[in-house]
DNA sequence: TTCCGACAGTGGGGTCGCAAT
DNA sequence: ATTGCGACCCCACTATCGGAA
């Protein structure tokens, strides 16, 4: 198939706001696309490509070549091209990189360029992605659309279940199970503001609910085949070298084979959470883990188990999973838990955590199955929140859909007469709030390079932030970790914003 | 007819490993 | 040694569509 038919749909899906006008451009280009190709037109028209990682980003694509004048380039022709960049990602050199994305491009229209682009970056911005693509492969392979999705979420992801569904339609899709030692996508939770709330969205009234601690670590789905044990981070990336004693937790039980869905987190000698820049160090680190574990080891805590010698536990209710986890694990291996029908006893556990350093809360419907790559409400996360009221120094324009609006905003916390920038956000605003700080900025503007517009430091916000780390980036040495805007204020002038000191107070 | 679940988009800070400077 | 880049860890929130109620 010719990427310019790739590139023509793109362009028609980003054209219409309709998810169903969507689906039936990407369902038609599946349909044409031959058996050898689909698996890869169904990862390009999510705007993904096939390799994890092709070494090429944003900053390697900033000058091109001349175009081509016709297209010829085959969706083959780019397999081939990233395959071979995929080859040296993380080792080879700058320059035979450069040379693989000069020929790509130079044999690429001026659409097609553009295109490119999109997919290296992740970029496309076409109202499209994966799950949209399968809605697509179901209407071409004219089978259910749940199916499809579960064949993803439990069988390796799109391209093999486009494949499977195009030339083998409803039966191959039955034959897509869990299979222990290759990783399922995990489920997440939603989200709630406080615990009452949290089981209110859980659980109808009055029932059990089940109460996990949520521990501010990395998350882990372990797979046990025999004697072979594989770890898997949330993007399923297998991280099994990086992480012995997640491995040593797992090889220790008395099971042949399982599925176990979990948290690795790095502890202090008493017990309590490190920072979670100290477990996302060790997590990263791939060199001498021998010594790196003495120095910060790793604990496992499970919280879930989706299949046990032979037999899958995806369907089964909760409440039954946690049985065969209490039955299957020491309890030092699974996350603190209760389960109780009073939202006072939830509200307590979540408080005790919370104040023991831990990050919340997950509140669990006892019925719910575990729905891979699913943010259902059978699962839902609560997190203390703290405000804080800062000012603007400095608002950068911004992209896409915000073309034109000044979005990002610099945060900063008084500091003797002046101000340190403690972080950016863009979180939180709505239309309005876009519409209304844009035009206020400017009015303040004191100076602008063309991305970013400085202001007069006179903007006070109140800031919702769920906590303080340590930064190299910012002069203060603080930042504020996931910094989102509750609203602007204007009954609080600069003079009258927090100080630095209040905001070290918030580092653990 | 209204409501709400699911998606896509818009980006945040920190960390590692590697190549180039 | 330091810097820039890509990839990945953690992620919150709003707007919108279209099926559910």
């Amino acid at each position: 198939m010719l990427l310019a038919r790739l590139v023509q749909t793109s362009t028609a899906v980003a054209a219409t706001r309709s998810r169903v006008a969507k689906r039936t451009l990407l369902a038609a280009v599946l349909a044409e696309a031959s058996a050898d190709d689909v698996a890869t037109v169904a990862s390009y028209l999510a705007g993904s490509a096939t390799q994890r990682r092709t070494g090429v980003g944003w900053r390697g694509l900033t000058s091109l070549p001349d175009p081509a004048l016709e297209p010829t380039l085959t969706v083959d022709d780019v397999v081939t091209r990233l395959d071979e960049l995929a080859a040296v990602a993380g080792g080879g050199s700058r320059e035979r990189r450069r040379a693989l994305v000069d020929d790509l491009f130079g044999r690429a229209t001026p659409e097609e360029q553009t295109w490119l682009v999109g997919l290296l970056t992740g970029e496309l911005r076409q109202g499209a992605l994966e799950s949209l693509v399968l809605d697509a492969v179901a209407e071409a392979a004219e089978v259910p659309a749940p199916l499809v999705r579960r064949a993803a979420m439990l069988g390796g992801g799109l391209t093999s279940v486009a494949h499977a569904a195009m030339t083998g339609g409803t039966e191959s899709l039955e034959a897509f199970a869990l299979e222990p030692g290759r990783p399922v996508l995990p489920m997440l939770a939603a989200s709630a503001t406080d615990v009452p709330a949290a089981v209110a969205k859980a659980v109808p009234e009055g029932r059990d609910v089940v109460v996990d601690a949520k521990l501010d670590g990395i998350r882990v789905q372990v797979h046990r085949v025999g004697d072979d044990v594989r770890v898997y981070t949330r993007s399923l990336d297998d991280v099994t070298s990086r992480v012995p004693e997640v491995v040593e937790t797992v090889a220790a039980l008395d099971v042949t084979t399982a599925v176990l869905d979990g948290e690795a987190i790095a502890l202090r000698d008493d017990g309590s959470p490190r920072p979670f820049q100290e477990t996302g160090a060790r997590t990263a680190s791939r060199t001498d883990v021998e010594t790196l574990r003495t120095r910060t080891p790793l604990t496992t805590y499970f919280f879930d188990v989706l299949h046990l010698d032979g037999e899958d536990l995806l369907d089964r209710p909760l409440s039954e999973r946690l049985d065969r986890l209490r039955a299957t694990l020491p309890a030092t291996a699974q996350v603190p838990r209760v389960v109780t029908s009073d939202p006072g006893q939830a509200e307590t556990f979540f408080r005790t955590l919370v104040a023991a350093g831990h990050e919340g809360v997950v509140v669990k419907d006892p019925d719910a199955p575990y729905e891979a790559g699913r943010r259902g409400s059978g699962w839902v996360k609560v997190k203390p929140v703290h405000t804080l009221d800062l000012v603007v120094l400095g608002v950068e324009r911004g992209s896409g859909r915000r073309s034109g609006l000044l979005s990002n905003i610099h945060l900063g916390a008084r500091d003797g007469d002046g101000f340190v920038m403690l972080g950016k956000t863009f979180k939180g605003m709505t239309d309005e709030t876009l519409a209304w700080q844009t035009e206020r900025f400017r009015e303040l503007a004191t100076d602008d390079d063309g991305y970013t517009v400085t202001v007069r430091p006179e903007q006070v916000v109140e800031i919702a932030f769920d906590g303080v780390q340590r930064s190299t980036r910012y002069p203060g040495g603080l930042a504020l970790r996931f910094a989102r805007v509750v609203r602007y204020r204007d009954d609080k002038t600069a003079a009258e914003a927090d100080t630095l000191e209040t905001v070290r107070g918030f580092l653990a």
